[in-house]
DNA sequence: CTGAAAGCGCTTACAG
DNA sequence: CTGAAAGCGCTTACAG
């Protein structure tokens, strides 16, 4: 059963395709009579229109891509629901591509996407990503682009954010305001912005409450799909390092568990000997022992925020009108939970 | 910057569009030397042919549909991992809609799909889901079509599943051989066949075992996105029904572990007082504490198959065979952690 | 070895 | 109000 055609839909009436094109469209210049018999029949053959002479002729295809480091990620998936929901609210499709963390493969993806002419791409980017060509010629065709929670600063286009920094030293302060002197951080690679920018609130946090910044007290988590493994080994080595750390800034939630594992395993309480607060607000974090304190990320909303920031850049460029970049900043929440509770 | 065209390229060339399009292909009747020329220049005007010309002309879309519940959630994100990574390698683009559980929405959706002519799709069906007319239809139109994990049985197509009915004989009989004499079950809604063919697993397992099947000891978890809460509801309600209940096999990881929160609220210790045993080895049941004994459901293989099932019938398709539709069945492996540790 | 021509299914400017 | 024609960018059977 070979699906209809607008000729099919023709022959049968006995008139021309374009009339039927234009019926079926609702074109003024086409009678009601013509209108209602080509659409009944429509009905009947249930004739769709096949999307890709549609995109040939309109060059619009509907779609757009979604690049993204990791699937299997509370946050990520909250994001690619948030994108897929408001995608759908205004006819587009999206297309899910996984980085798997590789600078390679988010390469070979941009290729992809663009050879099949999406109207416009998202992208969250990779950890091992820090040159910008794939970007910067997406951008050069015209494609529209949004990138979200990881981004690189220097590539010119929309961007939705939390302000990492900010968050960061909110976290740590919340550490200093419970009393911790000690206050260690596992932070992410060493790439990607946010990790950067949330080593960069902590370290401020420390200098504004009159704490020697300690580097040896920073512990590096790749934060890959082991996120839970790293958080264990660092939280090992850091008790064969030092002695007296009394809190701990994680740069995300399940490096945060796989360290609240490995410290109750040596005896370690938490928040007794070493109060922590992670990042990201996992659904998890809210049913370990202890519940973990940690920054609300609004993954959902992010995703949303982004489709929007790329609907309104497509529809400019339709339009032929210039396009300007964007940044939206989403709020972040410090959640106290019983890993920082003390007394 | 419009996209270079094959017009483009035969016109700096002086040769006709054919030749370019048959270079580019490597057919046999071109020249070396066009060929070389052609291939050159397509490098450096980065040439990329349009995709819905070609979809336009082989009527092939290499693009598949997903319909998935929900897409924040451990397992079905595996799935979406391993179909994706599959694609991929075979070339396959992959368009993710979700259902939201809704009946309605899954509607809708296939016929998107179908108005979008995707080569193919791929579905686990939404809770609500009891009449499957609009799979009937794909069928019709001659779309392949694979199920994976909530299926119905009655839709003649391939599928992927695990044997729901085994699995849940295996958790309940684990519950038996540690002791348990009053065995409680936390299903899952009316229609699905995996929360019916789970229950009956539980039923046969006491049957098999001496134990009389008590109607009263088994409750209804819808398992939405609401299934923490749910979780902890009938752990409620079932302590309020009934004193001397010594285990319970839950419908799901995260229902279960709404249930251990709430039991242990109420001093109810785990699994002195209550055996409890999860199903799908969500993450976070290793991570909780006591930990949650479950049964594995490999999400990423499921992916994997279903897409190669999807794989085998789109190039049947292509190739005018007769489609055999397949049944494959994935292993399970009971669990055992601390929520199962008696003595 | 090369290319003119037809056609995939649609849209739209134009003529009548 | 209707329709012939051109064209989106490609592929491929056919002729030379």
């Amino acid at each position: 059963m070979k699906p209809v055609t607008l000729k099919q839909i023709a022959e049968q009436l006995g008139i021309s395709v374009t009339t039927v094109s234009k019926a079926l469209k609702d074109y003024p210049d086409v009678s009601k009579k013509t209108k209602k018999l080509v659409k009944q029949l429509a009905e009947t053959l249930n004739y769709k229109p096949n999307s890709f002479a549609v995109t040939l002729r309109t060059k619009e295809s509907k779609t757009i891509g979604l690049i993204i480091p990791e699937v299997v990620h509370h946050f990520f998936s909250n994001v690619i629901k948030g994108i897929i929901a408001q995608a759908e609210k205004k006819g587009y499709l999206v297309i899910i591509l996984q980085s798997n963390e590789s600078y390679d493969l988010e390469k070979q993806q941009i290729e992809l996407l663009l050879s099949k002419r999406v109207d416009g791409v998202l992208i969250s980017l990779a950890n091992a990503t820090g040159d910008y060509k794939h970007l910067n010629d997406l951008i050069a065709q015209e494609v529209p682009l949004v990138m979200f929670d990881k981004i690189a600063k220097i590539v010119n286009c929309s961007k939705v954010i939390i302000n990492d920094r900010k968050a960061a030293y909110t976290a740590t302060k919340h550490l200093i305001d419970i009393g911790c002197k000690r206050i260690a951080h596992f932070r992410g690679p060493l790439l990607p912005q946010n990790s950067i920018d949330r080593f960069l609130g902590y370290k401020q946090a420390l200098i504004d409450h009159n704490i020697t910044y300690d580097p040896s007290l920073v512990y590096i988590c790749d934060c890959s799909v082991k996120s839970f493994e790293e958080g264990k080994q660092s939280a090992n080595q850091l008790l064969k390092d030092h002695t007296n750390v009394d809190g701990i800034f994680i740069n995300t939630d399940l490096v945060a568990i796989g360290a609240m594992t490995e410290f109750q395993k040596n005896g370690v309480r938490i928040p007794e000997d070493i109060a922590i607060v992670g990042f990201s607000n996992w659904f998890m974090s809210s049913v370990i022992s202890p519940t973990l304190s940690t920054i609300d990320q609004p993954g959902y909303q992010m995703g949303k925020e982004a489709f929007k920031l790329l609907y309104k850049e497509m529809k400019s460029k339709k339009q032929n009108l210039p396009i300007e970049y964007k940044t939206v900043e989403l709020e972040t929440g410090l959640i106290k939970r019983e890993s920082t509770k003390k007394n």
